[in-house]
DNA sequence: GTGCAAAATTGCAGTCGGTGCAAGAATGGG
DNA sequence: CCCATTCTTGCACCGACTGCAATTTTGCAC
């Protein structure tokens, strides 16, 4: 909001910047499928990506942090104020199940080869677990976001802070548990289903779980 | 039950080999109470726990496993064989919730400083996500456990066993959701309450937060 | 295009985490 | 008391990662 982000041509500075980043991410994952990650070294990644060992570091900090690459931040996605905008008449479990597909679209985005991604994060549990790590600086914002909707939703429960705050967490909890669910399916399945309708089924098999009600 | 698991005198060497581990494990988090876990090195520990470098890596596989430490195994658990014993009279959450209570009474069992390990979690997000990995083989396990028990409980989903699978998958993220909210709340907290009993309240705001009917 | 400041790349030397190996010490059991 | 098993330890070594200072590349003004 506050910056309009032009970026119609970034400047021969950040197009080589960006074209490095890439080139290092590109050669650490070709690498690791070929001879296994942890087989894979810093010297043998910077001669592919063509730059000094010491250049590795100027741009990822760590080895995993290539493999990993970037989280989107929630706030700056557009269906973060779709979400917010939706207004009571929408179901917070579909709002969710909308909001966290665009956000695992965003989490995607990059047209890297994102399988190979895949593969490895499945192999190598640090790795998912650094990953993970990630996924805490995420929970906090959707909690919040989450608490902004509710607000707005309910006039009662803006009134109890409380009551407010151990709901959105909750809620994010169980938001992130149908993005893990639909995670592992991901992970697991060779067809070319996206992670974000995995998402969504996910949301339905919980909307369909937790309201035994509407079953028979 | 297949192994009774005797243990009143383990014998000389089993006894030296917990002191050993046990002190290692003092050792790092005392030092890393005082001068940061970072600077903490494996020649410190091993000094102060009179051990060679060497040896420490006989007990744990890295530094931070020396912090982790272990997680229980599920099916090990007594109070796995109880929540497989339940039938279908008792509310699932209500079982997850116990279950999970004594799953968390387990892990805590070791008689650590606890309050350091807990104050080392809270600052480094890493070693939180390296101890939320372990849960990945937990949610396995309990994944089955609870597929059990929904077989006996309904006969009709014992027999779609894609349905089956499923619907374990998908509670068993529900459940660990709520003990990641535990966990945040009892590593938040100052309060002296265990990780049991935010988990058995956990569970019980889960229970009223996915009951919309029963309130007003 | 020339000159200059800021930013990026690089080499180097060094620290620390972690592993394989083989020799030596402690333990358990007969 | 002896022998097999297990545990400890020192050593040599690799790879991840960092700080620093020299060098090169880019942005920009003139």
């Amino acid at each position: 909001m506050s910056e309009p982000e032009p970026e119609p041509t970034p400047g021969l500075r950040e197009r080589k910047r960006r074209a490095t980043r890439s080139a290092i991410q590109v050669a650490i994952l070709d690498l690791a499928a070929r001879h296994g990650y942890d087989q894979v070294t810093i010297d043998e990644v910077s001669a592919a990506a063509d730059i000094s060992p010491r250049t590795f570091f100027n741009y990822f900090s760590s080895k995993d942090d290539a493999v990993i690459g970037d989280f989107p931040s929630l706030p700056e996605l557009p269906a973060t104020a779709e979400f917010l905008a939706a207004g009571p008449r929408e179901s917070i479990y579909a709002g969710l199940g909308r909001l966290l597909d665009a956000a695992s679209g965003a989490l995607a985005e990059e047209r890297m080869p994102e399988e190979r991604r895949r593969a490895l994060l499945r192999e190598h549990p640090g790795l998912f677990a650094k990953r993970m790590a990630y996924l805490h600086r995420f929970e906090d914002e959707l909690t919040g976001i989450i608490a902004e909707r509710l607000a707005t939703d309910d006039a009662t429960i803006a009134g109890d802070a409380a009551a407010l705050q151990r709901r959105s967490r909750l809620l994010s909890l169980i938001g992130l548990a149908a993005v893990r669910y639909a995670y592992r399916a991901w992970i697991g399945a060779e067809d070319g289903r996206s992670l974000g309708d995995n998402i969504l089924e996910a949301f339905s098999e919980l909307e369909e779980t937790l309201a035994p009600t509407s079953r028979s």
